[in-house]
DNA sequence: CTATAGATAATCT
DNA sequence: GATTATCTATAGG
């Protein structure tokens, strides 16, 4: 695996299901202009999940989520944050993951300045303050990953994934979707206490 | 630690 | 007009 680099690697990572390419990120390290740190927690969005903003079709925002696998999906949520996704499975399908969160590892101070000195812990735990720290933005949404100035190095050694319901969504809450690497303190929020094991 | 309110505006129905 | 793949601050246990 050579992620971010040869672009056909990165079409054999991504073109998998959004709940296989969701485990197999967290782990990876994922960087952006020069600053990034390891995927801690992601979450998948699927072709037949009603959660999904692909699940109507294709409208003017989601377009980018029928592009080909590795495409930078960004998009505006409640009017003021950015979310970060990457386009999984094929071309025309409408799944993607959401990054989520990450353990910041580069340009800790430039990511400091963008989020207001804010806590190491909180600096890029969350789908919104994640793009605010490596400030992403509409700009590359459509972009390929690579073409978007972004690498995804795979990770080294093992994580423990533990798979639970998505965050902040009204609908398929049952589906466990949320991808979390199990003992991380740069979640945007716990494991559920009942699945903590 | 959990719970809740308020901000704030694009997107979709 | 309703909804939203969120964040921060604040209040309470």
């Amino acid at each position: 695996m050579n992620i971010g680099r040869a672009r056909d690697l990165d079409r054999a990572f991504f073109d998998r299901a959004p709940e296989v390419v969701a485990a197999d990120i967290i782990g990876c390290t994922l960087l952006f202009e020069g600053c990034g740190g390891v995927v801690v927690e992601s979450e998948a969005y699927g072709q037949r999940d009603p959660a999904s903003h692909s699940f109507r079709g294709e409208t003017p925002r989601c377009k980018s989520m029928f592009g080909p696998p590795g495409t930078v999906y960004v998009y505006r949520t409640y009017g003021l944050h950015w979310c970060l996704n990457l386009v999984t499975e094929a071309e025309g399908i409408g799944a993607a993951v959401l990054i989520r969160a990450l353990e910041p590892t580069h340009g800790l101070s430039a990511m400091r300045g963008r989020r207001s000195g804010m806590d190491d812990r909180l600096l890029c735990a969350g789908p919104g303050r994640l793009t605010q720290a490596l400030a992403v933005s509409g700009a590359i949404d459509g972009l390929d990953l690579v073409a978007a100035g972004m690498t995804l190095t795979p990770r080294e050694g093992d994580v423990d994934v533990v798979a639970v319901p998505r965050i902040g969504i009204s609908q398929a809450t049952d589906l466990p979707w949320r991808m979390v690497a199990r003992g991380s303190r740069f979640l945007s929020r716990p494991i559920p206490r009942s699945m903590a094991a």
